[in-house]
DNA sequence: CCAGTTTTGTACAGCTCAGTCAAGAAGGAT
DNA sequence: ATCCTTCTTGACTGAGCTGTACAAAACTGG
């Protein structure tokens, strides 16, 4: 009971997302969330307590959102081989679509030192770690079906997928060069 | 002539890199420079006018040592593969003894919005591309004395192994598993 | 020794920041 | 209708920020 609430904690948390993802946690200013999200200062403290809770929130809702999107991706029918290249093709396309080149939020996290403590670590971690299973698990299905080589287990390779893909993203915020990044997708793809 | 200068510019420019090195861009205070450097604020500011151009020598600094370094030893002799493996290798170990986990200063600079705008993109640009062709000419030179298979660009091949070196210093940020860090140099050798 | 020049230390100006607070608004419970 | 609780608004706080001002200090050429 009490006065019911005028916005929706999702919309806000979505709203704060975008800023964190534009400019960075350190960069992002309080005045920044309350334009943004529409609240008022007493409002948004009152709903998450902190600047620092809020960025919490933001990952989280990243990791459900954009970063589920591409395990969902990797997860829909289709050979091994295409599912890969499309998620390295799809950020391609999505990073240079982007003015802002704000790249994946999880890998700016874990770049910022507010990214590698406390809560934030573990959300950055576990959002590195769901990838590289999500890959795992896809490697070891093409394994199986013989679409990939099993001359190495599924894990290494994963992993070696993953460094290429954070890679790839790294270098879309610094580059225009759209072969650049193609020359790395083809690499990753023939590393498989 | 006049009051000549109690400090070499080159050694204060040393102490602001370890300062941004560790806490970015953002997150670091004209106190800690001061502090770190051991000048008053009128010193720093007469000797380089804002925190902001101190972060750009910063930057050209790092190139000259640490960056620059690497591609010194990438240069040594050896055969190819072997120094692609210990460039990586190498990270490994430098990253992993940081307690700081500060990584690599050019890509905390492309992560945060101040290293992609001004003079400071175009130095973070100029260590990816240096970085780049000095791969790429070990990539050639791989090439032609057979070391390296022939059937793709080395241009292509170096880049693929720059996005898993980047992706592997990201990596290196988040977690203390010092085996899927080697996964990751496994999986780069083996798409050489 | 003195005039001219540059550096140094420090106080300070002017903002901006994250977070707080008090007073009023909007509902639910009885 | 009336309490009671919760939310909203917006001013406010105290700290911390970057950058400046200025006087004293240190050195050089004459």
């Amino acid at each position: 009971m009490g006065r019911p609430r005028e916005f929706s904690e999702q919309a806000v948390v979505d709203a704060a997302m975008e800023v964190f993802w534009e400019k960075g946690y350190e960069a992002t200013t309080t005045e920044d969330l309350c334009a943004r999200t529409g609240l008022g200062r007493g409002s948004l403290y009152n709903a998450f307590g902190s600047k620092h809770r809020l960025y919490e929130e933001s990952l989280r809702r990243y990791a459900e959102t954009k970063a589920g999107a591409q395990l969902e991706q990797l997860a829909e029918p289709g050979s091994v081989r295409d599912r890969l290249r499309d998620l390295m093709l799809g950020v391609i396309e999505a990073d240079m679509a982007d003015p802002g080149r704000r790249g994946c939020l999880a890998l700016n996290a874990a770049s910022e030192t507010a990214g590698r403590t406390g809560a934030v670590a573990g959300l950055v971690r576990g959002q590195f770690t769901d990838l590289e299973q999500a890959l795992c698990q896809l490697v070891r299905l093409g394994q199986a079906t013989g679409e990939l080589s099993s001359d190495r287990p599924p894990l290494r390779v994963a992993r070696a997928f993953q460094s290429a893909y954070y890679g790839l993203r790294v270098l879309a915020k610094v580059t225009d060069d759209r072969d650049a990044l193609l020359d790395v997708v083809e690499g990753a793809m023939a590393a498989l």
